[in-house]
DNA sequence: ACCACAACTTGAACATCGTTCACTTGGTCG
DNA sequence: CGACCAAGTGAACGATGTTCAAGTTGTGGT
């Protein structure tokens, strides 16, 4: 059977996660699905546009509900705020990390793609649930995804597999909370 | 007379300005300068270090202090906290955006290059003259210089020159305003 | 003035990259 | 069966970063 969309998408995630994002090449992603690198070309109309949408499956990642941690768990809706923006800033950190270069492939695409408008509505959403009105819940929710980009860019890029995760993820953690506090000062102003 | 580094540093810079982090290639570089590609490895062993020198060059320009706007105008030290690093901050986004591609640039080095030890520190001394001590300034230091690169980064990579600077202006000042609000809170906690 | 030596540049090549396109394949459906 | 169309091939194109033996250029010492 011949190759889907999906396919390729599938094997470039999977040759992305090995190699990496530099090695990640048209021949050698055709090599892996068994074809040559022109073929490629009736699937996706540039590397590009295999890129954004390899990025916009990496947001989507970060979009899924992981497993309730019991029957009386809260839904979202009902989470306080920061617990909701913690809980959507520490996923789109850890779904970055989980993938070679994810960082650097999510803040490359060109224009925002589906998955990340999502993301940036849920932030959104839970600032407004906060009680801000449009304009600063916008406002914050930019302030939260600046962070966390620059963040995690950072991090993935001097490798710093070098100092233990769990220290990782504390400091993380703690610069989080910072920006936090800063968006309640903001929220408390009215 | 032969070339030296800093003519082509200086030949690199012009070419990323006009033409972009895409079209600053080696040949083109080279035939700026009067000169056949391979010429450029007698002064820098890649083109990667090259872009590390021009990425350490773009972080330098946030350090040259702008003229005191009178002569009764406090020096650094004793500027209010806040003050310093909003301006450190505010000065970091308009020289990435001074220069093309500049955030993607200054963000893609890959070690710390000096001068971006030196911006570092000064923001860890703006913080730790407020009262911080090393630990929590290195934290909060992180948190802008995050904030700032993934704003930046994200403002020119969406070609956002569609929306007139001055309202650009007042967004990042707005949204580094929050993150201020947020080391605050922090200093306060004691 | 000359020469020697170091600094610098050339010119051509190499491997690899993304991309295009005329042509063939192979499966599906009328 | 035959035709059609999605899918893939193979070979090429131009461009990229990089290397290196061979040349050139400039400078300081005698």
């Amino acid at each position: 059977m011949p190759l889907r969309q999906a396919d390729v998408l599938q094997g470039a995630m999977e040759l992305l996660d090995e190699a990496g994002l530099d090695e990640l090449t048209t021949r050698r992603l055709a090599q892996r699905l068994g074809v040559r690198a022109g073929a490629l070309y009736w699937h996706y109309p540039s590397k590009a546009a295999l890129l954004d949408a390899l990025a916009d499956q990496i947001i989507g990642e970060m979009l899924t509900q992981p497993p309730a941690s019991g029957p009386g768990a809260a839904p979202a809706a009902e989470q306080d705020w920061p617990d909701r923006v913690r809980e959507l800033a520490t996923r789109a950190r850890a779904t970055m990390l989980a993938h070679r270069d994810g960082a650097r492939l999510v803040v490359s695409f060109t224009a925002p793609p589906p998955n990340a408008v999502a993301y940036f509505g849920s932030l959104v959403d839970a600032l407004r649930s906060a009680g801000a009105d449009a304009p600063a819940a916008h406002l914050c929710a930019d302030v939260v995804t600046s962070f966390v980009n620059g963040y995690t860019l950072e991090e993935q890029a001097r490798q710093a597999a070098l100092i233990p995760l769990e220290q990782r993820d504390a400091t993380f953690r703690l610069e989080l909370d910072i920006v936090i506090a800063g968006i309640r000062a903001r929220l408390l102003r009215d």
